[in-house]
RNA sequence: GCCCGUGUGGCGGAAUGGUAGACGCAGCGGAUUCAAAAUCCGCCGCCGAAAGGCAUGCCGGUUCGAGUCCGGCCACGGGUACCA
């Protein structure tokens, strides 16, 4: 008997697939499209058992839909600009191309051994000039429609590097080489439009019923509509020309609890201030020292400088309010500026009792106990739609929700000349420059005379110098000697490229519509788009829950409103599904510095180094190659095959959770699939007549179809794992005659196809399936042979359960209740009496009360 | 800090508001074997002699019935606009 030997037969029903061509796209207008991605991988040199378990996800939906009849696009490509090439032409001198390219080929070969059917006569990387080409020809699109602008925004800048720093390369605010303290610098950029779009892309999120209730959620909140009112105060004693602070407030309800007034180190006012007030400078110079993410801004320390000046309160022209130049608030936001009030937000009241400001409750609960924040209590926080006692109130009921009185506020404010209710939203614009070599080029010239001017489409695309120098500091683009020189193309006078590349997002926002046509001449070719948008299951991380998947519904837009995808793909993804991170335990030691100095898990053992250091163990961390807590799926597949990796990594856990990775159960995982191997060999050699169960294995065989399917169509899949061992037990257990026998096996490898894929053909030809089992169709389950005829079904008595009994499927209420009720269990309960209750909910159970 | 998740045996996990712990791992016992590997069979939440009781991060609520729904906490993970 031959035994299950992965390494033999899986590169055999590879070859066998790709002489089929059974996974190469074709459109076929007698069947359905299906179109399954999952998010393309970033070329890190090596694939990690994360991208086994996202495409080995995508792959069962493939090989389902294919099975169910649809014309499949499955394709693959490389997300391959960004930072990790520029930090290995740096430390290791290589060039960021070469380096992609690379990892590219190693990486496709590694692809290759999976078994999955992509087809790669669609495959690109985003750093080919043919692709990133048409992206920038799109970018001309997008300029010549205002949908792309130039305006000023900061950067974390490094000035011993003099090089902008990527948030991820600032570290306790020290450049992550340098080690010198990062600044805030002002340069001018290019941005999208996105803002635009705030109302469209959130309104828009009610429409995609297949799409996580959590990602939406996020997206929502991201987008962040809010309605309030922007009013300006009175400024006395100013400088020329700043004789108001305009600020906008989400709560103006609480109007007459200000005390304060704080704006941005970045606002107007504060820039004039500072220029007479060394003191000022030296406190907006050290808020300037905080970099530019939001998070590391929200939890620095609030501090605040008195500028001496007051503001009038603007329904008391004798109540006066501090102006503070306060460090937590960004001019990106709203006006740059916040009245506070300390009694309804905790970050204010912070504020006010580090700098001895009143506090004024403007409303209190209704009933309960009450410990104000003036006396001592926390900021006091309700739910918007909580109604509440105002005790100083202005406008609307004394008592009323805060919505309402939101509401109120404004009608009095807008009626008293008192500013404007107006909608905003907490959605920036998208700014996709950046000051790096290994990226897509932006494409237009400054000229001297004609300013900033697009670059002709037939030069595109504007291709990256293969020339360049990584040893010096900053862009090297920049420092190219020829690179940036070039006549302008509307007036042919020399001019200046831009040198700015753009933000990698870019290029992932509309990689999915390139793949309906990966060789058009033009971003995408109208009448493939047409055919296979949108995507119909898309599949990736969770951590792109947010920016990822907004910026490509934002560019889809704008891809429609340019002619270049259909108006119906203006969601381009119809459905999707969030997987979980394969997660694995990261091992670091310190250098001198206390800087972490991460090892591999192959250099580990027991906690400790070769030469005996003790390392420090961060549990359960995202898989990334920096942390060096990547695990090396080639090496499983070398061991187990393919198949064992993806049945592995498909079973246990649930897809959308996280899962810590384990050596353990990768064998099991072998294990049974050798079990499967032999029980459908062994089939061929039972008797022709067995002990008479072949209606029992049958009614098995059918159950089992039925709970897979649901199991995948639900992204269930490691219960149809689950199922599918059950299944294989039952199937080994029968003493049904041969062909009942051979027929289970053959539907076991079908079912498991999706899944183990090169077993499933080996035991498909073993018992004569006919062709190729990826193109077989998926089995039929009969739903008259899912039913049983008789269930067991258990007794509560007051909840809990303490008795069952077996009755007739289609037993009458009255006689199950007539049942329960003449049990020993509910007799001995009821000790002579009468039931309070009987509860019976047919075919589930029977609850007693008494 | 803010937004979004997650939390169930020794471990991964299962369970349309209806028998908590399917299936797998580890462990234990047995069969087979000269022996081992492999394979096959069985046991396997905690306490208790039993009856029974206790158990789904913690506290409270809704319900005949809560892992599941609601409120409040705690812990962990993701995102936080220049990591991808």
């Amino acid at each position: 008997m031959a035994r299950y030997d992965a390494g033999a037969i899986e590169p055999k029903w590879q070859e066998a697939w790709r002489e089929a061509g059974c996974f190469t796209a074709t459109r076929d207008p007698d069947k359905p499209k299906y179109y399954v991605l999952e998010m393309f991988p970033y070329p890190s040199g090596n694939l990690h058992i994360g991208h086994v378990r996202n495409y080995a996800m995508g792959d069962v939906v493939a090989r389902y839909k294919l099975a169910k009849g649809h014309a499949v696009l499955h394709p693959m490509g490389w997300d391959a600009f960004g930072l990790p090439a520029e930090n290995a032409a740096m430390e290791r001198g290589v060039h960021p191309g070469d380096w992609t390219y690379a990892n590219i080929d190693n990486m496709r070969a590694q692809f290759a051994r999976l078994g999955l059917t992509l087809d790669w006569s669609r495959e690109f990387a985003t750093c080919d000039p043919a692709y990133y080409g048409q992206q920038q020809a799109m970018f001309i699109d997008f300029l010549e429609r205002g949908l792309a602008y130039r305006k000023n925004a900061v950067v974390n800048w490094d000035p011993v590097d003099m090089t902008v720093l990527a948030n991820e390369q600032v570290e306790d605010g020290k450049g992550w080489r340098s080690g010198a303290p990062v600044e805030r610098r002002e340069l001018t950029q290019w941005f999208f439009r996105i803002s635009d779009y705030s109302d469209e892309l959130l309104s828009a999120l009610d429409m995609l019923d297949d799409w996580p209730d959590k990602v939406k959620t996020m997206q929502r909140n991201w987008i962040g509509r809010s309605r309030g009112l922007q009013f300006a105060f009175g400024l006395e004693g100013g400088p020329d020309n700043h004789d108001r602070i305009e600020v906008y407030t989400t709560r103006p309800d609480t109007l007459m609890g200000a005390s304060f007034v704080g704006i941005s180190p970045d606002h107007p006012l504060a820039r004039e201030l500072e220029k007479g007030d060394a003191e000022l400078a030296a406190f907006c110079a050290e808020s300037r020292r905080i970099g530019t993410a939001e998070e590391e801004l929200e939890r620095a320390e609030k501090r605040g400088y008195d500028t001496g000046l007051s503001v009038r309160h603007p329904f008391d022209t004798d109540w006066r309010l501090p102006v503070y130049v306060a460090n937590f608030i960004l001019m990106e936001y709203g006006t740059g500026a916040i009245f506070g009030c300390p009694a309804h937000d905790p970050r204010d009241l912070d504020f006010a009792r580090k700098y001895d400001l009143p506090v004024l409750s403007t409303f209190v609960p209704l009933s309960g106990e009450h410990r104000r924040p003036e006396d001592g209590g926390p900021a006091y926080v309700p739910p918007k739609g909580e109604t509440v006692a105002y005790v100083r109130g202005f406008a609307g009921e004394a008592e009323q929700s805060g919505e309402a009185a939101i509401e109120a506020a404004i009608r009095f404010c807008e009626e008293n000349g008192v500013g404007r209710g107006v909608t905003k939203y907490r959605l920036r614009d998208w700014g996709l420059s950046r000051q790096r070599y290994w990226g897509c080029p932006i494409p237009v010239v400054h000229c001297e005379a004609c300013g900033v001017v697009p670059e002709k489409k037939e030069n595109l695309p504007v291709e990256l110098p293969r020339d360049i120098d990584f040893a010096a500091p900053g862009n090297p683009l920049d420092r190219h000697p020829t690179w940036r020189d070039v006549p302008c193309p509307s007036c042919s006078a020399p001019a200046r490229r831009e040198t700015d590349t753009m933000d990698t997002f870019v290029d992932s926002s509309w990689y999915y519509a390139r793949f309906t046509s990966p060789g058009a001449a033009t971003p995408t070719d109208p009448e493939e788009a047409a055919y296979w948008m949108n995507v119909d299951q898309y599949i990736g991380g969770v951590e792109h829950a947010i920016l990822h998947l907004l910026y490509s519904r934002f560019f889809a837009r704008a891809m429609v409103e340019c002619g270049h995808l259909p108006g119906s793909a203006k969601e381009p993804f119809a459905a999707l599904f969030t997987q979980g991170m394969v997660t694995h335990e990261i091992y670091l030691t310190r250098d001198a510095d206390g800087r972490p100095v991460y090892h591999l898990p192959s250099e580990v053992a027991d906690g400790r180094l070769a030469d005996g250091t003790q390392v420090e163990v961060v549990p359960s961390a995202k898989m990334s190659k920096s942390k060096k807590n990547v695990v090396d799926p080639v090496e499983i597949i070398d061991r187990f095959g393919a198949d064992t990796a993806r049945w592995f990594v498909l079973s246990d856990s649930p897809p959308e959770r996280d899962v810590e990775w384990t050596d353990a159960g990768a064998e099991a995982a072998a294990r049974h699939l050798a079990r499967v191997h032999r029980i459908a060999e062994a089939t061929r050699h039972v008797p022709e007549t067995g002990k008479g169960d072949d209606a029992a294995l049958r009614r098995e065989t059918h159950r089992a179809v039925h709970d897979v399917t649901l199991g995948i169509e639900s992204f269930g899949f490691n219960t149809a794992v689950a199922r599918l061992y059950a299944f294989a037990a039952a199937l080994s257990k029968s003493e049904a005659g041969r062909a009942s026998q051979v027929e289970a096996a053959r539907t076991m490898a079908q079912l498991m196809a999706p899944m183990t894929p090169h077993l499933s053909e080996e035991i498909w030809q073993m018992l004569g399936g006919e062709g190729l089992c990826a193109t077989a169709p998926w089995p039929h389950a009969d739903p008259g042979m899912l039913v049983e005829d008789e269930l067991t079904m258990p007794i509560q008595i007051n909840g809990k359960r303490r008795a069952e009994m077996k009755v007739a499927r289609d037993a009458a209420r009255g006689d199950v209740e007539a049942m329960a009720l003449a049990s020993d269990a509910v007799q001995k309960a009821l000790a002579g009496g009468a039931p309070k209750k009987v509860i019976v909910v047919p075919g589930k159970i029977v609850n007693v009360v008494v």
